[in-house]
DNA sequence: TTTGAAGTTACGGTATTCCGTAAAGCATTT
DNA sequence: AAATGCTTTACGGAATACCGTAACTTCAAA
């Protein structure tokens, strides 16, 4: 089983219950980290003094606070990563379940699982162990479709800016303008107006304020 | 020190760190729960069996799953229990950090300290539990000034009722029939729009949308 | 080069929102 | 009873959203 393990997660108490996983599964040296550049370096230097660890468990997202941070997020601290150490195992821990947030993670940056934070989140994370350890890819139930390529409605970086606008208040005319004035194409009032119909047929929306209500409440923006 | 204690959150986890808190400070006797529905349940039963929980430590969202509930966040349940057990001692512990949300619950619902998931959760959550048990209250520094501002957003449950109406995907003129088959009033599509404008005014929204926005962010819908 | 598909823009009609003004209802005061 | 202030309702016009249709562009396959 893996002997050195490092989790990530800037909540001290999801931290305390992680390891009380590890702890379950026999794994006793585990160490912590509160902030992704403090999760880097203890990396860097474990590698260094040939003591490196074999498997890390970060979470995505990390508040802010008034310590200066390079690495802001958990896809920071995989990318910086990856590079020195392509054969580090890891499992990313997360509230997160955007099919294509996960489908970048894997494909991309190569992680070796992803869980998602939930009721069942200990067992899935022993099972996400397990996996690793044999060399398999895990993934929570709730992304499990990430990879196969059916679902396509996924929502874009362009959808996300068009609903932030609306939900700051501005009016399909100005989001036109303002998309002109940016270079965001397309722009057009018309563009604007059929990017909204087709999303509000996406998340069953009666009109405009019903979509930024869901897409509120999925997180989204 | 207290001595029963029921922690209740949707992740298995985040109640395990919980747990581990409770356990430095010499409290064995934890009991844990992942549904609303349920750790109501216990705490009745507690008391009719004669042997009562004396400490809730309960999150506030959680996510729906295939379970029927009842009882569908920690504000139901708080709002459930209060009747019958006007001396339970409660501690809320959530990623929330509204300051209207934490006005709310203490001086309706007169929890006894609201701890922000955060970095140094275990320490706050170690600093409440004294406080509670000599009867102070205790807030997280996020929310500290959530008694003292004296923004008093005057916001009545109609105006709130209003507003998720609205962004539930109901026009305007379906609010005002609706209200009027519920003898809700004043519930004329003229009352409707214009208790919409001083609610606008209120919240300095530009349109609609950017109040139910606005509105949702507060935590108010 | 032609064709077709997908994406973008233009336009027009209807519905709804937005906003100001005014009338009607209701309770309290004079 | 009349006057007053407050709330609710009614109405109308301008702005915006909503929705279908059609034309134009782009790009890649035939």
């Amino acid at each position: 089983m893996f002997e050195k393990v490092l989790i990530v997660d800037d909540h001290d108490v999801v931290n305390e219950g992680v390891l009380v996983v590890l702890k379950s599964k026999g794994i006793d040296q585990v160490h912590k980290a509160q902030y992704c550049d403090e999760a880097f370096l203890k990396i860097k230097k474990a590698a260094f003094d040939n003591q490196p660890f074999d498997l890390l468990i970060t979470d995505l997202s990390f508040k802010k606070d008034y310590h200066e941070s390079k690495l802001l997020s958990g896809d920071d601290l995989v990318a910086a990563l990856r590079p020195d150490f392509p054969d580090l195992q890891i499992i990313v821990y997360s509230m997160e379940d955007r099919l294509q947030k996960v489908r970048i993670l894997v494909n991309k940056h190569h992680i070796n699982s992803y869980v998602c934070k939930g009721r069942k989140g200990a067992a899935e994370l022993e099972k996400a162990i397990e996996c690793v350890y044999n060399n398999e890819l895990f993934l929570s139930p709730q992304v499990e479709n990430a990879l196969s390529s059916r679902t396509n409605l996924e929502i874009t970086d362009y959808d996300i800016e068009l609903i932030k606008q609306l939900s700051l208040g501005l009016s399909q005319g100005e989001i036109s303008n303002l998309f002109e004035k940016n270079n965001i194409t397309p722009n057009s009032l018309s563009s604007v107006e059929k990017r909204l119909n087709k999303l509000k047929d996406q998340f069953k929306a009666n009109n405009a304020i019903h979509l930024v209500a869901i897409v509120k409440d999925l997180g989204l923006i």
